[in-house]
RNA sequence: GGAGGGGUGACGGAGCGGCUAACGUACCGGUCUUGAAAACCGAGGUCAGGAGAAAUCCUGCGUGGGUUCGAGUCCCACCCCCUCCGCCA
C-alpha cells in the first residue's frame, strides 16, 4: 500500500512512478484518491470538534442529572449534534472505503533504478557460465523423466488433471534431497531461521502480500471456509508479523521455509507447459527477510547472492535479469529474476525472483518495527527470494546432466545424501 | 461439533449507563549515593491511529453492528484463547 501523506505531499512523483508501470499503474487513482482524502479531512475537522462538544455536554447532563436537575434541553441538542455526527462519520467511513480500495488496487512504486518499458526492457546484468550444448541428441526432461521412471505426468493428470506432476522413486527422493540441502545452506551458512507454515491462509494473508484483491483468479480458495491456498510461502512467512511491532534491535529478520505453492496459472494454457516447466503445484524454497529500509536496497544484492550460491554449487548455468517496470510484480519495487539454462528445451528457465517490495507490504500488512526504544515505530523493508523453485531446477539439473545413454549424473555436492552417483533405468 | 470460562494499557487486574478507565507491577524522571540497589518524591509521564500551523482535540477496552444525550458496562452476530466432552491422523 501507497503512503498516503506522501502521495498527498508529492502527488506528480506517484503520477509519474506509477505511469512507468503502463496500464496497471493505475495513476488516474491519484487525483481521485487527492478528492476524497480532501473531503475526508474536512468532514473528520467538524466530526471532532462536535465529539468534543457531546463529551463535555454529555458531562454536564450527568451533573444535572444527579442533582436532580432538569437536562432535557440539552439532551434535545445533543440529539441533533448526535445526528450529525453520525452523518459525518459516515462520510467519513465511505471516503476511508474507497481510498481504501483505491490504494489497495495501487501497485507499488518502482524504484530508480528500475528501467521503464515492458519485459523486453529486462536487463540482463550477467551471466554465470555458458549455455550448454550436448554433443549429442539432447533430451528434454520429460522424456528423461519418464525413461527413467522418475517423473509420471500422465498419472499425476489422471489424479488431479494436468500441471500436477508426480515424482517418483530416485526422482522424488532427488526432490526432497535438494530441498533438504538449501533449507541446510541458508539456515547454517545465510543465518535464516527455518519455518514451517500454513498452507492454507485467510484472505487477509493474501491482501497482506498484495495477491488480493486484485489477482484472485491466480489462486485456488476454498468454498467452505473461505480459505485459500498459498501461491508461495511469502504469504504465510511475511504475514507471520502481521499488525506486530517489531521490538528495537529484533531486525533483520531472515526466515526460509520450503512449501508447496498452488497456482490456477489462469490464461497461461499451452504457454511453455510442458512437462515441468509451468505447473499448478510445485515446491519451493523461500527466502523471506525484514530489513530496515537504510538496508533494504543492500540485502536485496545479498538475497540475489544466496540464491545463486545454490546454482552455483549445482555447477549450474545461469543469468540474472533486472525487470524493467512493465514486468514487475505488483507489490514490487525492483525484482531480480534468476534464469538457468536447460540445454534439453534450450531455454533460460526462470527460477527465482528476487524482490524488494520496500515499504509496500508492511503497510498493507501493517508490520511495524520501533528502531530504538521509545522511538516512533517505522515501517520496515521486505524483501523475499525463491532458492529455489524445485521443478525448473529439476529440469535444468535433469537436461545438463545427462548422458548420451539416457542416464543422469548427480552432481557431487548431492551425492552423499542422495547415497548414488547417477540416475538409471 | 457440544458445555463452561475468558479477551481491558508494557504486564497483572478492577470497573451500579454518567467527572478525565481504580489499584498494583514494570519502565521513565527526580531526591539520596563515589556508583548501584533499596527507600522516598512526582496535580506527573508511558501505547496506536487520526485532524490541526500550533494550542489542543477526536478515536481505540477482541471484531462488526445496534440501543442511548452518553457504552468498557446493555442487546445482536462473529473471531480468538483456555478447560472438559465428543470425533479424529
Amino acid at each position: 500500500m501507497l503512503d498516503i501523506k506522501a502521495l498527498r505531499e508529492d502527488p506528480d512523483h506517484f503520477r509519474r512512478a506509477l505511469r512507468v508501470r503502463g496500464e496497471a499503474g493505475n495513476h488516474q487513482a491519484v487525483d481521485r484518491i487527492l478528492e476524497l482524502d480532501q473531503g475526508r479531512r474536512a468532514a473528520i475537522t467538524e466530526a471532532d470538534e462536535l465529539k468534543a462538544r457531546r463529551n463535555s455536554v454529555s458531562r454536564t447532563i450527568g451533573e444535572r442529572k444527579r442533582a436532580g436537575e432538569d437536562a432535557s434541553d440539552l439532551i434535545a441538542e445533543m440529539r441533533e449534534v448526535g445526528a450529525r455526527i453520525a452523518e459525518l462519520d459516515g462520510r467519513v467511513a465511505e471516503a476511508d472505503a474507497e481510498i481504501g480500495t483505491l490504494l489497495l488496487e495501487t501497485p507499488n512504486l518502482p524504484l530508480e533504478e528500475v528501467p521503464e518499458g515492458d519485459e523486453s526492457a529486462n536487463v540482463e546484468l550477467r551471466q554465470v557460465g555458458t549455455p550448454l550444448r550436448h554433443p549429442f541428441d539432447a533430451r528434454p526432461h520429460w522424456e528423461l523423466g519418464e525413461a527413467l521412471g522418475i517423473l509420471d505426468l500422465a498419472r499425476g493428470a489422471k489424479v488431479s488433471g494436468s500441471g500436477f506432476p508426480v515424482l517418483r522413486g530416485a526422482g522424488a527422493r532427488l526432490q526432497r534431497v535438494l530441498i533438504e540441502w538449501m533449507l541446510e545452506i541458508h539456515v547454517r551458512e545465510h543465518g535464516y531461521e527455518e519455518l514451517h507454515v500454513p498452507y492454507l491462509v485467510t484472505g487477509d494473508a493474501l491482501t497482506g502480500t498484495g495477491q488480493l484483491p486484485k489477482f484472485s483468479d491466480e489462486s485456488w480458495v476454498t468454498s467452505r471456509d473461505d480459505l485459500w491456498l498459498i501461491p508461495t510461502a511469502e504469504v504465510p512467512v511475511t504475514n507471520l508479523r502481521r499488525d506486530e511491532i517489531i521490538r528495537a534491535g529484533e531486525l533483520p529478520l531472515r526466515y526460509t521455509a520450503c512449501s508447496p505453492c498452488f497456482r490456477r496459472e489462469a490464461g497461461a494454457a499451452g504457454k511453455d507447459t510442458r512437462g515441468l516447466l509451468r505447473v499448478h503445484q510445485f515446491d519451493k524454497v523461500e527466502l523471506v527477510r525484514f530489513e530496515t529500509p537504510e538496508r533494504s536496497r543492500e540485502a536485496l544484492e545479498e538475497l540475489t547472492a544466496e540464491a545463486e550460491t545454490i546454482l552455483e554449487r549445482l555447477g549450474l548455468t545461469w543469468r540474472v535479469l533486472r525487470l524493467a517496470a512493465g514486468d514487475l510484480g505488483f507489490a514490487a519495487a525492483m525484482t531480480y529474476d534468476i534464469e538457468v539454462w536447460a540445454p534439453g528445451v534450450e531455454q533460460w528457465l526462470e527460477v527465482s525472483s528476487c524482490t524488494t517490495f520496500t515499504d509496500y507490504q508492511a503497510r498493507r500488512a501493517n508490520i511495524r518495527y520501533r528502531p530504538a526504544p521509545g522511538e516512533k515505530a517505522r515501517f520496515p523493508h521486505t524483501l523475499n527470494g525463491s532458492a529455489l523453485a524445485l521443478p525448473r531446477l529439476m529440469v535444468a539439473l535433469l537436461e545438463t546432466y545427462q548422458q548420451e545413454d539416457g542416464s543422469v549424473i548427480i552432481p557431487e555436492v548431492l551425492r552423499a545424501r542422495m547415497g548414488s552417483e547417477h540416475l538409471m533405468a
